[in-house]
DNA sequence: TTTTTGTAGATTGTTGACAATTTTCGGGAA
DNA sequence: TTCCCGAAAATTGTCAACAATCTACAAAAA
């Protein structure tokens, strides 16, 4: 059968048009605190403003975008405070994660760990930031995974799409890469020893490190002027 | 003016719709696995289809209902391990929980703690179950509430709205009161010591007591034939 | 009997039109 | 100039109709 009518079987056209929508959030073409006006959305996608809006429904729900009564919908701005609130729960999360993981830990899954590791020394070794800030992304997004727990999954993703609306610039800079990497050494070696308070520490102090390198980026922004001139437009 | 006029100003039908649903779907008027059929619900309602088809958006994305296409919606059926993942990943948050309350607490809130664990004990006392439940979940509530993490305050009621579409039956006997009544009070005051640690400790040894309540529970309804038997229509 | 097929009804998916509200922008007054 | 209307345009909110799909049930075939 035909990739595309499979599809359209399965997913309808407001479940499409909610993943375009938000691929285009997450990838920058909407940039945080631009409107998204239903009837352009519509035209460039071919359908009715129905499905736009059920989109917008379920994006809000996520927390991607903001619904103002008779205004419209708006990518959402997470402003720093919040951000610092989804780390805190983050690092919980994968408290959780590490001490999971640590007492049911396969081998294949300890290789698989390790090799992941092993893909972010190479991307440090070769100072390519882009590369190595998606295999960090993957390395955490399969850890959640490994825990088996559906639930847990699906909430630490939603948070790091809300996250990726806070720090787009951040990891962009090679800077911290080094010890980022150091770290993620450590993580697998707690596992590994089966030690689940360790495991969990380690996971925690993690992410912790990361809301402390997201803060201080975050002042560095302020102080010095945007390198970045093309993203000052606020649409209000 | 009219309240109603006031309402219909800030929120859009498709929120108050949602609300609606939402609160039948948790009082058990929708029962798990029964089918939200569109136009029933918009003539109820006496609204046209399009503000049902946004809140049912609203509520498959909250997790409340799973949509099929060209089947239909259907009010979400919690299974027993789903809800056990979702205890896993709440004794992480509440650990989070009782972690920054000791760090943060102010006497007002301290004392208001104290007030709601003497209702509590209160409720034993009087041997009032249903009463009990409710101040229960409204200590808890509050308790994340008081971490001033809006985030976390939000994803902990939303798996507090999934977890009562699976344990709706649990806690309406009274045979568990008091061990969690007791333990309500140790919580209080390991939060009021200061220790992180312990107050963290108490709390995430709290929610995973309440899993293996759940469990047991499951297993004893599972066991004897079930005593209320109106709900054993599955619309499937 | 069992399975298959076909038809009628019910339900969901999508669209376009209309109403209500907000935003834009030009003209006049202070 | 600057500020304040006020009409026009743009945009969102809601609705009703049509198309597509599924469900139920009965008739026909194996």
């Amino acid at each position: 059968m035909h990739p595309t009518i499979a599809l359209l079987q399965s997913r309808s056209l407001s479940m499409v048009v909610q993943q375009e929508i938000e691929r285009g959030i997450l990838s920058g073409e909407y940039p945080p605190g631009s409107k998204l006006i239903e009837a352009a959305l519509a035209e460039k996608m071919g359908v009715s403003r129905g499905p736009i809006r059920e989109a917008f429904r379920m994006l809000d729900e996520a927390g991607l975008v903001r619904t103002e009564k008779n205004r419209g919908v708006f990518v959402r701005d997470i402003p720093l405070d919040e951000a610092l609130e989804i780390f805190d729960l983050r690092a919980a999360m994968d408290e959780l994660v590490g001490r999971q993981l640590a007492t049911h830990l396969t081998a294949t899954q300890r290789d698989d760990m390790q090799a992941m590791v092993s893909a972010m020394e190479q991307a440090v070794a070769a100072q390519d930031a882009p590369h190595y800030h998606l295999l960090n992304l993957q390395f955490h997004d399969r850890l959640v995974e490994m825990t088996g727990n559906r639930k847990l999954t699906a909430i630490y993703r939603k948070l790091i799409k809300e996250l990726s609306l806070f720090r787009r610039l951040n990891l962009a800079d090679g800077w911290l890469m080094p010890a980022s990497a150091s770290e993620h050494q450590q993580i697998v070696q707690a596992i590994a020893s089966g030690n689940p308070q360790r495991a969990g520490q380690a996971m925690f102090d993690h992410a912790m490190e990361s809301k402390a390198r997201t803060v201080a980026n975050d002042l560095r922004r302020h102080a010095a002027p945007s390198i970045n001139p093309g993203t000052k437009k606020v649409t209000r």
